[in-house]
DNA sequence: ACTCAATGTAAAATATATATAACATTGAGT
DNA sequence: ACTCAATGTTATATATATTTTACATTGAGT
């Protein structure tokens, strides 16, 4: 399970580098689960992936697709 | 928690009244989790959520809506 | 070389999604 | 009226996401 690719490492680095720490604040979660969910340890839940997706301005299937 | 909407009732009406057990079936979760997940009870997990998108032939954001 | 921020990682605890089983209700069709 | 499929609903159990705490590593800047 978990076949769902993300593009967050690529979307901090478009946003200047952004941390895992401050993405972590602006969604309420800790920087612990976005390494997580950037290494694909685990897929985020929905409303994570949607607040994710918020920050940088992009669609949810923009940050993650699912490869069936 | 759970701000998120969806339209899986309407989906499965114009999909010819597809079941929720028919639904459950192809994305391989139970009737129930779906009549839960309809009713806004509690939200999907991503990959439930792409995968319901798909068997509707919709973007998942059509699906699942995020009010902040 | 030192410092410090950012990240990797892991164990234990908690929250939430989902499964399973069971029973009740509703509505359509006969 | 009867039947049966579809749905509502609830309790218990399991899987998974997330938190918290803690310690290690890496890299940039000085």
């Amino acid at each position: 399970m978990a076949r769902i690719a993300n593009q967050i490492r690529t979307l901090r680095f478009l946003a200047g580098e952004m941390t895992q720490a401050e993405l972590g604040d602006r969604i309420g979660v800790t920087r612990q689960t976005i390494a997580a969910i950037e290494q694909g340890k685990y897929s985020p839940t929905l409303e994570s992936a949607f607040r994710i997706a918020r920050v940088f301005g992009k669609p949810l299937e923009e940050v993650f697709q699912w490869e069936e």
